[in-house]
DNA sequence: GCCAACGTTGGC
DNA sequence: GCCAACGTTGGC
């Protein structure tokens, strides 16, 4: 068989070459992250009743680099309460599909919508998440403050407000236990 | 509802 | 590129 070089080649490469790359880092041990949504706005048991969600209406460039550039199929979340009485880790979720444009930012009635972003141009991404699991008991906040191994998490800092982060992973074993999983 | 800590915007 | 003003987040 023979192979025809030039365009098909280049297009072969192109395709080829960043899909091993993402393989590479699919093959990295679990990455973890906290993401956080007001349960008035969309809570966990919401999730667990749609199964699947587009994480939309992040609006921090930060946190969408963590969707956008990070985040693979299979990635561990830890489903963060914010706004909520009392703030804390509700369960977990994993993530179902890599970032795609956020449909919101092009809807004008929605309030994520971004009038500088153009289908062209989206500025906005987002992954899909699905539902994976309920605590046996809710991790406050305070809870995460009390126990010292988790004193350096993201969430724990002074003035952090970033709604997508990073987690340890064994940060992540240790939530998970403390919830009763 | 308060407000500290951030992030973004825009004039210069 | 600085930075003041403004808007937002999110715990309390």
């Amino acid at each position: 068989m023979t192979r025809r070089l030039g365009q098909p080649l280049r297009r072969c490469v192109d395709e080829i070459i960043p899909r091993a790359v993402s393989l590479k880092v699919s093959m990295k041990k679990t990455q973890c992250w906290l993401m956080k949504s007001e349960p008035d706005v969309y809570s966990l048991n919401q999730l667990k009743r749609d199964q699947t969600t587009w994480w939309s209406g992040v609006r921090n460039y930060q946190a969408r680099n963590y969707m956008m550039k990070e985040m693979r199929i299979g990635d561990q979340i830890l489903f963060y309460h914010s706004n909520a009485e009392p703030p804390g880790i509700a369960g977990l979720a994993v993530v179902e599909s890599l970032a795609a444009p956020d449909k919101t930012q092009f809807d004008k009635k929605s309030e994520s919508f971004d009038p500088q972003a153009s289908k062209d141009k989206p500025r906005w991404y987002c992954v899909e998440v699905r539902f994976n699991s309920i605590f046996k008991k809710f991790i406050s906040l305070q809870d995460l403050r009390d126990c010292p191994d988790l004193k350096d998490m993201v969430v724990l800092q002074k003035g952090s407000r970033l709604s997508v982060q990073p987690v340890d992973l064994k940060h992540f074993e240790i939530i998970k236990k403390m919830g009763g999983l």
